[in-house]
DNA sequence: GAAAAAAATGAACATTGTTCAAAATTGGGA
DNA sequence: TCCCAATTTTGAACAATGTTCATTTTTTTC
């Protein structure tokens, strides 16, 4: 029977995932290192490498999790209001709610760069584009003369306006604007866009 | 006479930090390597710490001339326009501009991180902090109610949300928008938001 | 021009990702 | 149950890289 080794090397893979999601919760993209993965998983250096192809592929594996918990996150806010405004406020907050309250998971989904030269692979880019849906169908309502190519390119352009908000804040990088404003600066900015498309 | 020593300390740091610009310039942060920048400005490794404490120190160098670049750039595009609005969209559009010309430059601005618990120096946060008053100065005419405070804010979330759309476009990450496109939208947008703060 | 001070050097060290020969484990046939 | 071939796991060894520091070279001063 062979099934019961390729259980066991799932059962590994998840393990290793698992650790590497734990050890960047809590310290950061950048504190993660192979050998403290897979002693966190109870495995030799050398194992680690018998089921991903490298570190990277690890990461891209934990953002692909973390895509998934956002996913859900963001089908919650949808189906928390009924007007495409009140759900776009919705998906803003929670998507500054997510990334407050996993900082370093959601941190990682942004920072992590493969080496020169690499590609994302393409299963995770279309990870990536799932996400833009949610924001597509109420921008749809808003904005019902766009086709699907403009409401996709808006969908983008609304997530990164958002996106670079949350970011910039939350690393405290070029913005140092204090954490319980940010919301509200947030959800005005989010009403001042909404009011724009409006009066076109 | 000691200011000869000066000066040739001075002259190796120049040096150092225009071999590492150079090197990032070419092929990114990530490939910046200690013992490249070092053989580019002519010295040994070792004498790069004798001028700064590492290589972060030396890229936070480079960073700081790249705001001076583009403090430059802003000014410009802060001339080249009376009303508030044309001059908002001049800085979007310069902002894109120089992202785009000078993307590796650009992006080690926001792609480097200071080790786990090393807060960048004051006077880095500085030469950040000059580039939001070429926001503000448009924006107080636009919204002339807001106070010093709230105006410092909006200019911080006025910046991260076109950073935050440039960035994504840019970096091809989470945003596929063709390249040719992005002005066009964000002109739009930001256009959308002025209107938005019209409205109120 | 010589001694002292300063600066520059690059070999050596520490850390880390990755590989691979050897050891341990497993599956299945007798 | 026991054995052997196939598979898996292991961790020492390797390569790349940031950083240090004893030694060498240069500069300053008298």
């Amino acid at each position: 029977m062979s099934g019961k080794r390729e259980a066991k090397k799932e059962a590994l893979r998840q393990a290793i995932i698992n650790a590497a999601r734990q050890r960047i919760a809590e310290s950061g993209l950048d504190e993660l290192r192979a050998r403290d993965i897979a002693k966190d998983a109870g495995c030799a250096v050398g194992s680690l490498y018998t089921v991903f192809s490298d570190v990277d592929d690890v990461i891209l594996h934990v953002n692909s999790s973390t895509l998934t918990q956002l996913g859900s996150v963001m089908e919650a806010a949808s189906n928390s209001a009924d007007s495409p405004q009140e759900v776009l406020v919705a998906l803003t907050v929670e998507y500054l709610k997510f990334a407050t309250e996993n900082r370093n998971i959601w941190a990682a989904l942004f920072n992590h760069r493969l080496p020169e030269g690499a590609p994302a692979p393409e299963w995770h880019v279309a990870e990536h584009l799932v996400l833009m849906r949610w924001i597509a169908i109420p921008l749809a309502k808003l904005r019902p003369e766009l086709d699907e190519k403009a409401l996709a390119v808006q969908s983008r352009i609304l997530f990164a306006a958002v996106h670079g908000i949350v970011s910039l804040s939350l690393e405290g990088r070029f913005v140092a604007v204090r954490r319980r404003d940010i919301e509200t600066q947030l959800v005005q900015f989010i009403n001042d866009i909404i009011r724009g498309f409006e009066k076109e």
